[in-house]
DNA sequence: GTGAAAGCGCTAACAT
DNA sequence: ATGTTAGCGCTTTCAC
């Protein structure tokens, strides 16, 4: 790297007695070469253990073979999860990912998309990049004629290749186990309401009740963000409204986890006393007291398919936007059960 | 970026009337330029929305301003946490982070460290690489000259720049604080023993029992991986052995998670049957039934000085190792209490 | 099928 | 304090 010599295509031309460009060919499996000529070079790349100059190809090609990563909060488990599909897919590829957390920082010029323009990273993948202003650089990025797909979150009324989950149905899907199970006062406990995926779940529960003539009411539903505490918390400001609900619909695993404690504390049992759904199935879902119900999000495949297409763009010069969304499953496990 | 047309330092030179080295020594902060100069050009840089082109730089001046950073596994919350404080030390001194997640792949050539070192990236941040492979590679980049920093995980003897938590003083801590609740029977769930961090939590352990005369029994201690899977597993194993043990020092919060969803299935209490003390606090942690006690480890402090002992290699050219240990913290929640 | 020439946008070393 | 000259390692024309 910075310290070490490096070969050059310069050595491995000389040593094969053949020109520069030659070997260029060879490198980008151009098919103007005898194939005798293609073998030789590249055992002699191997041998030498010559590595192309990324850099120095970038500078010559206008692509660098790097995609932009950005995101809110690593610590979030679906963009670990994602991550995991989207950064295997990359290499297959042969890209990297640059990494441009936010941190959400309203305040300062977007730093982190300069670091990345910067470098010119060839296409951006937004991962549940959520807030205002990142949607804003999101949006910027794309005019610019920047290739960019989002992931888990996206603004609303605007053309973009989106990648996520048929959230609606994911929503319906848990609201109609509930109902299954007998259960006619649903609560919910929704994240953030401009999070077009925390609306579409609602909107699943709603066509969910509505479909048993059960008509949604306000007082049972309680926004919240994602994070254990505020299902914690939006957990007690249910039970302070009194509202007699048997089941509750947490809108991600978290706020469910938040939520059981709320109800430990206030001495309800769970499923005994309240039925509780998730939503995402992290892998504390399953070692949770009492293990969580939960609906499945394919997390590392939306992170295949969301790379897949960024890639696609890239070396098609696709400009037409798609969106693409996964089904959820159900599963079941030992938090829910039949109302009292 | 790949598409679209950008300004250059020659169209900037223009503007200001001044050559294209003058300008260079402005973005790069030279003292030699009058400070009206200076500020004229700073000026014009601003309006005309230039940005310097990395590429180009990196293949001038042989530094490129990104840094790798090589895992097993993203979805670790240990490596979340850590890449949340190294990720903004880094933006912070203008580099960025490379992802190349190994996935702990032994069998083909170190693919992800091929993609890394074709970019050449000024150091290499090693977040919990584990496995033999990723040692392996992590000694052979320093020995190429590579800066690299170890982080979570390193091999032993090895003359490294390592940044870690005092495990054997965390290990001595939980074992204590077991100790002085009265209890002396004292079961362990281990990490891989072949992970340095699992060995001196192990350490600390015995350390802490034969500080009060107890002799530590292999029958209590059962070696398990990292994931909640594995917790559940060693708990059932340890049931399974009938020793009479009254607490547990699970040592991380996932394998502690998972003991208690094998302890409530065999009919026993947390904590008034069994205590049970975790390590790392993860958000999970708090949250959980009942809230786990803990022993906390600063994972944001840890990436960020990880990150700046890195830039510092780099731009100061050190190659001697140096070692940074943090202290944990314990975190007294709920799930320990005195031996019935 | 292969080679020569030019240049990507910048920095470094040396002038002045 | 500023400009001139090279060149980083590669790809891209365009010859042959």
């Amino acid at each position: 790297m910075a310290h070490s010599k490096h070969i050059t295509i310069q050595e491995v031309a000389e040593e094969a007695g053949v020109s520069i460009q030659t070997v260029s060919r060879v490198i980008n499996n151009r098919s103007d070469v005898s194939e005798e000529t293609r073998q030789r070079i590249r055992d002699i790349i191997n041998r030498m253990g010559y590595q192309p100059f990324a850099i120095a190809r970038g500078l010559a090609s206008n692509r660098t073979y790097t995609l932009g990563l950005v995101t809110v909060d690593f610590a979030d488990p679906w963009f670990s999860q994602v991550v995991t599909g989207a950064e295997q897919e990359a290499h297959e590829h042969g890209y990297c990912f640059m990494l441009g957390s936010s941190a959400c920082n309203p305040e300062d010029e977007p730093k982190f998309l300069r670091l990345l323009t910067e470098r010119h990273v060839d296409g951006i993948l937004f991962v549940r990049a959520s807030c205002a202003e990142e949607s804003r650089h999101l949006l910027r990025m794309k005019e610019m004629g920047v290739p960019v797909v989002t992931t888990g979150f996206h603004p609303r009324g605007w053309d973009l290749t989106v990648v996520d989950v048929d959230n609606v149905g994911g929503g319906r899907k848990a609201t109609e186990y509930l109902l299954g199970l007998g259960h006619q006062r649903i609560a919910m406990i929704t994240g953030p309401l401009d999070w077009n995926s925390a609306r579409d779940r609602k909107e699943g529960y709603i066509q969910a009740l509505e479909g048993n003539r059960i008509s949604p009411d306000p007082a049972f539903i309680v926004e919240a963000s994602w994070l254990h505490k505020d299902g914690y918390l939006g957990m007690k400001a249910l039970l302070e409204r009194k509202v007699p609900f048997t089941a509750v619909f947490a809108q991600n695993d978290r706020l469910a986890r938040g939520a059981i404690s709320a109800l430990h504390e206030a001495g309800l049992r769970v499923p005994e006393d309240i039925s509780i759904i998730g939503y995402d199935d992290i892998p504390e879902a399953e070692f949770s007291d009492p293990p969580l119900t939960t609906i499945r999000q394919p997390m590392r495949a939306i992170g295949e398919a969301a790379t897949r297409l960024l890639i696609q763009m890239i070396e098609n010069r696709e400009t037409t936007s798609t969106q693409v969304l996964f089904d959820t499953e159900l599963i079941v496990r030992s938090s829910c059960t039949h109302p009292a």
